[in-house]
DNA sequence: AATAAATATACAACTAGACAAATATTAGCC
DNA sequence: GGCTAATATTTGTCTAGTTGTATATTTATT
């Protein structure tokens, strides 16, 4: 009978400490080189410990920061792997949100067609992150035409809210006029920012909305962790 | 093999702004500190970006000021469009058509639920490859009742249609029920298929068609290669 | 002998924070 | 208006700490 791996125990001993609450969801953990004196063992006994405690999602490494405590240790260890379903319409409207960038800056040809635009136009751009449950879900950025809506961006850091913002401009309602899908492999800023692998599947949703006259207000891009992402369409 | 590194992806990602005219030459990109928030990253990562774009002669970042766009408009070769753009309704009813499987056997668990089928029922699957120009798109498996279709193999082998088929069968129109869409790495023999690298974005489509008094028809899968198809949602 | 586990060492990539230097903005004043 | 001084912003530089990766070596188990 093989004896139990040191890294193994290492890994029982940090998982018993996250459940007891030692360390809290968010917090983080003593460095590699800490836990290594404690256990007593090389730096990479530990890592390997820490490198299967992450394979769970129990914890998460930022490179130059440290080791963190998952947001969601309560799942562990059986069904942590949760299934979003989210729709469509919903894209880039979670609840949750991190607002990552707002500026206003002039369009560029792809955003001028969308948007049906003059030349040199400007355009607001608020771009962020959706999460459910504290796990981020897609990365979104979505383009305004800036001489309809002049100080929106103001109005989106101060409602959260797309639709809250573009209500304070007179638009009642939007239909989504297009949508294009495509599946993509992650960057490296999207894969950090989603927490996944460089490389992972993304899927990619472009879309178009449009007031009731029919003239585009917006002009969306979202990308959505593979993993974590099933769009259901409701078809009429 | 080292993944990319966090700074080219940012490099690239501003670079590709610049190229697509959202920085004109002149304008001031984000301070470090926006940046370094939009892209989730320690400024000294952004900086490092920045040295190599500056390096190129892109940008040039006056202290206290900013980073400016340098004066010349650097011409960036536009990444190649997508090939193909194909509705979603149409989804794996490409006219060209090259069948790999045919058979009839017992469902499994997922197709008895999705098919509403009593237990060990028999069904048809027509699997097969999706091709535009020569150019394989789409890997799709239907997967219809035996019981209500007997026959229907060779009337879709007859036929290379669907709709064909089931009209032989006094299906005279169906409708989908539900579509479902999320993104995959593409598995060994999908890639062999679609000519395409193993663990290449895969769009994968889950869908149930139904006839007019609602009962489920065919429970169909396609696997579009992400590189080769946009999906286009026409939205009523 | 072969294999896996653990150690040892070195370097790269990224984070964190602090402070200096140059610039931009604002307020007060003539 | 135009000038100056104070304040805030922004880039430049430095030191230190942490995780990621690669290579080589030793130790224990089969």
């Amino acid at each position: 009978m093989p004896r139990t791996a040191i890294w193994t125990s290492i890994s029982n001993t940090l998982t018993r400490d996250i459940a007891e609450g030692r360390y809290g969801p968010g917090d983080k953990l003593p460095t590699e080189a800490a836990l290594s004196a404690r256990f007593g063992v090389n730096r990479h006994t530990v890592r390997r410990a820490l490198a299967a405690m992450a394979q769970d999602g129990l914890v998460h490494a930022r490179r130059g920061a440290g080791v963190f405590v998952a947001q969601k240790p309560t799942e562990y260890p059986i069904g942590r792997r949760v299934r979003f379903h989210q729709n469509l319409a919903a894209a880039g409207r979670s609840p949750a949100k991190e607002v990552l960038m707002c500026e206003t800056r002039a369009a560029d040809a792809r955003e001028t067609e969308a948007l049906v635009l003059a030349p040199a136009a400007q355009v607001h751009v608020y771009e962020g992150l959706s999460l459910a449950d504290d796990m981020p879900v897609a990365v979104f950025r979505s383009v305004f035409p800036a001489e309809r809506f002049p100080g929106l961006l103001t109005d989106l850091m101060d409602t959260k809210s797309v639709t809250a913002a573009l209500k304070r401009h007179g638009i009642n309602d939007y239909t989504r006029a297009s949508t294009r899908l495509t599946a993509k492999q992650a960057t490296a800023t999207q894969a950090l920012h989603l927490r996944i692998a460089e490389g992972a599947p993304i899927l990619r949703s472009v879309g178009i909305n449009i007031d009731e006259t029919g003239t585009p207000i917006e002009y969306g891009h979202t990308w959505f962790a593979g993993d974590r992402v099933t769009l259901t369409l409701q078809d009429s």
